[in-house]
DNA sequence: CGGTGTCTTGACATTTCTCAAGTTGGGTGG
DNA sequence: CCACCCAACTTGAGAAATGTCAAGACACCG
């Protein structure tokens, strides 16, 4: 029974190892053993609505979950109804590993289209961190970079105009497609409602439609069908004062990126 | 001389001991080796004055810093001068946790007021990530509550108007200066300058100004020669939508602070 | 083919910013 | 001890950015 769930686990995971190892390798390079560790912590995978709720405040996980395919984000709600989306999460990302060291979520975590999340027991990834200490590495390293993300969100919804702060939200996404390597010719499929990028850059829809439009029409960008192109990156980077330091690439990635 | 030097440290790091290994257990229970390990560590205690730099955007520092006494802030500065304030660092807490895994800082850290800075070189932390699986644990806890933390100032400077972002901060003050025993009744030293505190908040010092009046006229808050005293917790928390479940208190500090 | 969610537009309200001019207060040199 | 000075704080008036409300257009889905 143990066996056969492992056996099911292991046919999906190739998708997991896609992200998010490649995500970790950015960071170290996995031995074979490490990654078939990481493989067989996987115990399950979900297959989540769009809007479904994956991890929601003050509870306590008994899971870490991974992103494999789709968009998740986080987000807090204050007490008017007004969201805050805190963070969006691409596949390869993890969404809660704070908890194996905190003992309730400050955030909530949901499916923002139909997604696919991997899931591994807490115990699990505990006993990696007594056994596994480069793999623990990766994993605290993982969370700083997100922590440095949210931190230029921060800044960027603290010291920008609206205008820029939907742009430099567009370069952001552009070089992580790029990373995941989901991206033709700087343009990725964009599955966010013209509300869930407001929330997340802290302006009201309505203004965040103005603000698309002007980049449209000064020919910054294309959207159309939830399909972003970015038609003048310079320009665009230059406009939303963007600078992928806080990213903490690679050299290796940061040549991928200059192709 | 490396001998002398120990020494020198030993006699500061009482009050090393007494900020940051108190923050570490409100997490765990360290022992007295652990604590003896942690006050070794600490080569040199710097006194910097307000304004210096202790971390720069961009560098590789050799050390981990840890504020023993003062107020030290991260910060980073957008591109036409203005300043984001990141977070601030209060006694007791660390500021560079992250550069023993990512490469360089993603923002600069200085010092708010005159302050004294223990420095612990790279190269120990590494070795306590190694042999001392606790203290690992301790450090990425440490850094785990900031990222809670910066996560709140997003969502606060993200969804509320400028009176609640301010009164949210002061109502964050107050609780970590609590924490740290540093408030009588409710009141304590609050070294900021409107401008500083604007910087955090994301609006504009005249705002600030007319803000902090708004909340003294409404016998919410006193301020005056930096002191600060909270005149009615009660009606500033709700006004401000605060619940201090993202510091992740502790059982024992939830209790210390109802009182 | 109808319906619901999303996008778009316009007109107006509100918040916040900008600029510019005081005022206050603590610190320093004479 | 005084006089001055500079940084921080305050105030006012008008400008700019962003929000609100309401209605219509569009587009995808069942």
């Amino acid at each position: 029974m143990l066996r056969a769930s492992r056996a099911m686990a292991t046919t999906k995971e190739a998708k997991l190892i896609d992200a998010f190892i490649n995500t970790i390798e950015n960071f170290i390079q996995l031995s074979d053993a490490e990654k078939q560790l990481l493989q067989s912590a996987v115990t399950r995978v979900d297959e989540v609505k769009k809007g479904q709720v994956i991890n929601c405040e003050e509870e306590r996980p008994s899971h870490v979950h991974v992103v494999v395919e789709g968009w998740a984000y986080r987000y807090k709600y204050a007490e008017q109804g007004d969201r805050a989306i805190v963070g969006y999460l691409l596949p390869g990302d993890m969404s809660d590993i704070h908890i194996t060291l905190l003992d309730h979520m400050d955030h909530s975590v949901g499916a923002l289209t139909p997604a696919k999340i991997a899931l591994i027991p807490l115990e699990t990834i505990r006993e990696i961190y007594e056994n596994h200490i480069p793999l623990s590495y990766a994993f605290f390293w993982s969370s700083l970079i997100s922590e440095s993300i949210l931190r230029e969100w921060f800044v960027n919804n603290t010291v920008r105009p609206a205008d820029k702060r939907v742009a430099h939200l567009l370069c952001e996404m552009l070089v992580r497609h790029q990373l995941a390597g989901l991206t033709h010719d700087n343009s990725f499929h964009l599955p966010l409602t013209q509300a869930e990028l407001s929330d997340a850059v802290g302006i009201t829809p309505v203004h965040t439609n103005r603000v698309l439009q002007r980049l449209r029409s000064e020919e910054m960008i294309s959207l159309d069908k939830k399909r972003l192109a970015i038609l003048d990156l310079e320009r665009l980077m230059q406009f939303a004062e963007f600078s992928p330091s806080y990213l903490h690439l690679s050299e290796a990635y940061l040549r991928r990126l200059s192709n």
